[in-house]
Order: C-alpha cells, then structure tokens, then sequence
DNA sequence: CGCCTGTTTGAGAAGACTCAAAACGGGTGG
DNA sequence: CCACCCGTTTTGAGTCTTCTCAAACAGGCG
C-alpha cells in the first residue's frame, strides 16, 4: 500500500526481514515530507516527539556552541534513521538540516515503540546500528582530536564517498560535495580559510582533483592506508538477534 | 540468588522495574570479572562475543591510530553497558582499559538477544540510553573540535564529575582523578605537555584548586556556565516505551 | 638509596587562526 | 545579453595556540 521504506532497505542489507517485519516497519512510517536544501527539519533545544527516515537526499546534524561556533556531527544518508535524541528526551539535542533536497518520513516514537514490542528482531538491529553509529562517532572523535588537517579532510571525503555509494549503487570515484567550505571545516573542526588551503594542498600532492565542487579522489586505495579509514557500515553481526516473531506463519 | 546489577540500579533511575525485568537482566549477568587498574579487559580488534556491565570502578575505552596516537573515546562507570561494540561486530572496535580496579561481569550477545525477546520494554530503554549516549559523543565531539584547550579540561572535569556522583550519591566537590596528565591528553586531544600548563592556567586563573592528583572545582555553577555543560545521563525519556510484558501478573 | 614514572618548566617550531582583500561564479534584473 | 550582486573561494600577512624536543624536578616503590 505504501512505497517501501529506505529502512527496510537498508535493514535487508544486513539481514533478510520477513514480510511481518516489512510491514510493520512501512506501516510505522506516515507522512512523508519534502525539506528543501538548507532548510532545518529540526532545531536543537526545540520539542519534539518523532524521529525522521531518511528517503531520499542527505542531511547533517549539528550543534551551536555558546562561542557562536557550529559543529556538524554527522552526515544522514537515506535509510538513515534520524533525530534519534527525541528518543531519549522531549527536546532536540541537535540541529537537522538538508544538505541536498531531501524526502523523509516521519516515526513517531510510539509507533517505534510498538515495533520494539511486536518485532524483537528488529529492535536488536536498530540496536546494532546505534551501535554502529557510536563507533563510527568514535572515528570521527579520533579523527578529529588526533589527526591534523589533511587527514581530516582526507577521511572525511573517504566517508562521504563510502556512504554514497551505498545509495548510487555502482562504484562512484568523483562526487559532488554540496557544501561550503565552511561547512567541511564545522564537519573537522578548521577554519574555511584553513579548509580552503589544505584542500589545496592535498591536490597540490595528487591526493584529489577538483573542478567547482565536484571532487575526484585520485588513488582511494592509498589515501584509504594513510588515513586508517574503516567503513563501520559494512557489515553487521545479526547472529545474536532473537528468532523473528511470526516465525510460525 | 545474585546480586542485584548495577544495570538493572541504574536503569531503575529512569524506570521501576518489574520483577520479571529486574530478573531477566540479573539473570542474563555471568561470571563476575575483577579487572585491576590498567588492565586491558578488551583490546581493539581482537574478537569478542560479549558486553559487560560495569559494576565497580571505572574504565575507559579507546582507540589506536596508525600514526601511534591515542584516542581516548569515553569513560564508564558503574551501571554502563560496556563493549558494546561487539554487538555490531566480531571483532572489538576499541579497547577497554580498567582506570581504577573494577569488578564487571558478562553479559553475553545471545542473552541480551534474550532480553530483547522476552523484555520489550527493556529493550526500548537500552536502545534509548544508547541515543543517550550518542549523543554525550557528539558533545565531545563539538567540544574537541570547537574549543580550546581550557574549556575542553574543564568539560572533561565538569563531565568525570557528573558522572562520579551519580555512583558516589552525595554532594562531591573535589575528586581523585587516577588519571596521568598524558590520559587527560589522549582523552581531550592535547599534548601531555599542553595539559599541564592549561591545568597550571586554569589553576591560576582560580578555577580549580590541585593538590597531588585531586581536583576541587572552585566554581562549578561559574564553569558549566562558561563551558555551556550538560548533564545527558541527568534524565531519560521513558513516556514512548511499551508496555512491560508481565503486566497480567 | 636509587629507579622509574609522571610532572613541571623552558625554548623554539609548526600548524592553525584572524583579519583583510581580491577573484570567482552563478543568478537576477535591467 | 550584459551589468551587477551576493555568497563563496582564494590569496596574503601576521599572530596565537599548541606541539616538539629536552631537561630538571618530584614522589612512590623495591
């Protein structure tokens, strides 16, 4: 009845769902929303009571520091299951914004209750993946506290790369980065001046090839040995998971 | 039978528990692991196919880069779910090193499969605390890439308080950080050396008081103001999750 | 008492930042 | 179709924070 949800996409990667499991996933999911580039689908400190899915396009997640800085925390991808800290309070601990045009779809927390009820297996995945999502946090904690400039860059781009073409499908190797310098900087935590010279520098040094904001990474296979860069989305263990419910059927 | 859990303790601060909670969780907790100070209870990239729930103590976990550098990512305390990365992954994402001696035990993959099985309710809690503690990761994130040297010392105090209080109950002021300066380093993203002299700065600017390795913050009210701290473990949003499944009983 | 680890201090170097201005590019209105 | 405008990128110069290297100092333990 409904267009399957990038979530149970992106779930059946790891794991095959039974048509329960489907289902209630797609039947969770209601009204769809259409969030224009730039625009802030959620605003820290603001109340809310639903988490988001991401359909289609990307988007960050960020924090306003009291020094007027800004932090983005994290890149959203489709499939993507967002806004995760109205889980654990009733206000919004960061911000949402596009990046691209994007489609998501709400889940209200109740009804991710009930799916917690009804589909234990799944409940262990989501679980997993938060999981997942902490260890990738933790990269990006290490990243940016113990590597200088061009490392950062040079794994952020690898990350970005690594989760588009989990959405495109084929093997990518140029990308369009819709973001301002200033924007990478807030991601690793440097000035756009400092940005704008060290992405210099690495082309300068044959690590990458940009025209406008379209970047090519030139040898992957080397910048991914010098950074260390692990794809944390790859694979993940189910082989805890509790049986899946309607197993009977 | 068995001693009550630090977890179930802890989980209870957000929610009562019924019996059958409290005893799913007692029950899926084995073996009792006394890890003296320093040890390495868990090291990256070796495998692994359990948690472990912090019952006394404190740990930290970290990360190795290539570059020889160390990343501390987190610090755990009594009542924290620990190794969690082993959930999405056979193999450890980080190690697990004891801070001051502690006693953990085991809780194995399969059995928290269990618990999310039999105990909906708990599940939904667990994955909430996991949001929770995504996003203390995405706060130090901001903190290490948006601010310097001294408000990310005084953050860290601010945050090893917080969290020591919780276990300790009263009012505490001053605290023993059995931490070397090159800990605190690992774990802020500074130098050793850098350390020291923040610690001296902040020391004469009246902001903490030192004597050996205890810390008394002079003017808490004064520093989580400057430093815009926030205490995420301080409440959890429970209004979402199902109903326990005993509740006929 | 000496050793070892951790802390403290010094001096110089490097990386990243600030302020400032110029160049670029895409979009709009004339 | 062109001129202008705005946000972004690029470049320059100088400063500041943090790092590196090095050595002296302190404290606990065998």
């Amino acid at each position: 009845m409904m267009r399957r949800s990038a979530l149970s996409s992106r779930l059946e990667r790891y794991l095959q769902l039974t048509e329960d499991e489907r289902d209630a996933l797609d039947w969770a999911e209601r009204r769809e929303v259409r969030v224009p580039a730039g625009m802030v689908l959620m605003e820290q400190g603001g109340g809310v009571d639903t988490l988001f899915v991401v359909q289609q396009g990307w988007l960050h997640s960020s924090t306003n520091l009291k020094s007027g800085g800004r932090q983005i925390l994290r890149f959203h991808y489709p499939g993507d299951l967002i806004g995760t800290s109205s889980i654990a309070w009733a206000q919004a601990a960061n911000t949402l914004t596009a990046v691209s045009d994007c489609i998501v779809s709400e889940l209200s927390k109740v009804n991710l209750g009930r799916i917690f009820k009804a589909q234990p297996r799944l409940a262990g995945l989501l679980y997993a993946m938060a999981a997942a999502e902490n260890v990738a946090m933790a990269d990006r904690l290490a990243s940016i506290g113990r590597t200088d400039a061009i490392e950062r860059l040079a794994t952020l781009l690898l990350d970005i790369l690594a989760r588009l073409r989990v959405t495109a499908g084929g093997v990518i190797e140029s990308f369009d980065l819709p973001l301002t310098q200033k924007d990478i900087g807030d991601a690793v935590g440097l000035t756009k001046v400092h940005v704008n010279r060290t992405l210099g520098e690495m082309e300068r040094r044959g690590m990458i090839e940009r025209s406008g904001r379209r970047i090519r990474i030139v040898n992957e296979a080397e910048l991914i040995a010098f950074t260390g860069f692990v794809d944390r989305y790859a694979t993940v263990a189910t082989d805890w998971l509790p049986q899946p419910t309607a197993l009977a059927a």
